[in-house]
DNA sequence: TTGCGTGCAAAGCCTTTGCAACGGT
DNA sequence: ACCGTTGCAAAGGCTTTGCACGCAA
């Protein structure tokens, strides 16, 4: 095949540039991710989900992938407490997120609702948010009255 | 002992009013809780601790211990992600925590640097912070410049 | 060809659970 | 004496690791 015109992916040239190496297994969990960008996957679920198309590959694959990822900067991996951690594609707009205590349920906040939070941080405590995003636990509208 | 002035202890009446019994492994979880209030123990600081004073109590004894305090109300668990799970008795004024992702360090910041966050999360997401605590993530001051 | 990445299996870590004995009230 | 609690041991769920083979570059 001559595809002299072909565009490589951004992804592609960004692990290739640091040395690592594109197979199949790395495009398939990425390609999870960025296919539903909105859904909040875990180690697990991605495993699952990447095994529809292959089934053979090893959890222990996927684990390492997301690893490789979050460390290229390519996926951002949120801790929502209780165990879960969920993993992005990073080019997503950066927000926080809520997370139902009652229901699991987990929403995405825009970043002013922050509303100065971070520079109240600064003068405060020293602390630093940067680019992070935070997590905030509650009830969510449908568990508003249990 | 003829103690008819003894003050029973708060903790003491709360756990016998549910018709909990109160035990020797129960106070030294207690004590060891309060004794060093803004510790932020984990279920396996709490074994250790408590072992120092009682070697022979077993780990799930602590972990059911915990799950009842928690569910009396008399201690919080904090859950800070990456699978820490902390615990502090309950009577501490309510604050939020700011855990370092780098240094792992763990800060009580005064509620008042949310500012009005609870109100805008309401308005925009019908999500109540009730009287929950949140957890943020960033730098702390020592490790700013990493 | 080189050595990074994968699959497999085993181990690790924290937490939960079943069951018989123990001990508060 | 009753029944909530404990200790012990085993299992559970998720994640990590060691090692030999396989494959991208």
């Amino acid at each position: 095949m001559m595809d002299g015109h072909t565009h490589t992916p951004p992804t592609v040239v960004a692990l290739r540039q640091r040395g690592r190496r594109v197979t199949a297994q790395r495009a398939a969990v990425w390609r999870t991710l960025t296919t539903t960008p909105d859904l909040h996957l875990s180690a697990q679920d991605v495993t699952e989900r990447v095994r529809r198309e292959m089934p053979h590959v090893n959890q222990s694959t996927v684990y390492r992938t997301l690893e490789t990822l979050v460390a290229e900067g390519l996926v951002r991996l949120t801790d929502v407490g209780a165990g879960r951690a969920l993993f992005e594609p990073s080019h997503e707009h950066r927000h926080h997120h809520l997370v139902c205590e009652s229901c699991g349920m987990l929403t995405h906040a825009h970043d002013n609702v922050l509303d100065g939070l971070a520079a109240r941080l600064t003068e405060t405590h020293g602390f630093a948010l940067g680019s992070g995003e935070i997590t905030i636990s509650g009830r969510c509208h449908s568990c508003q009255d249990d």
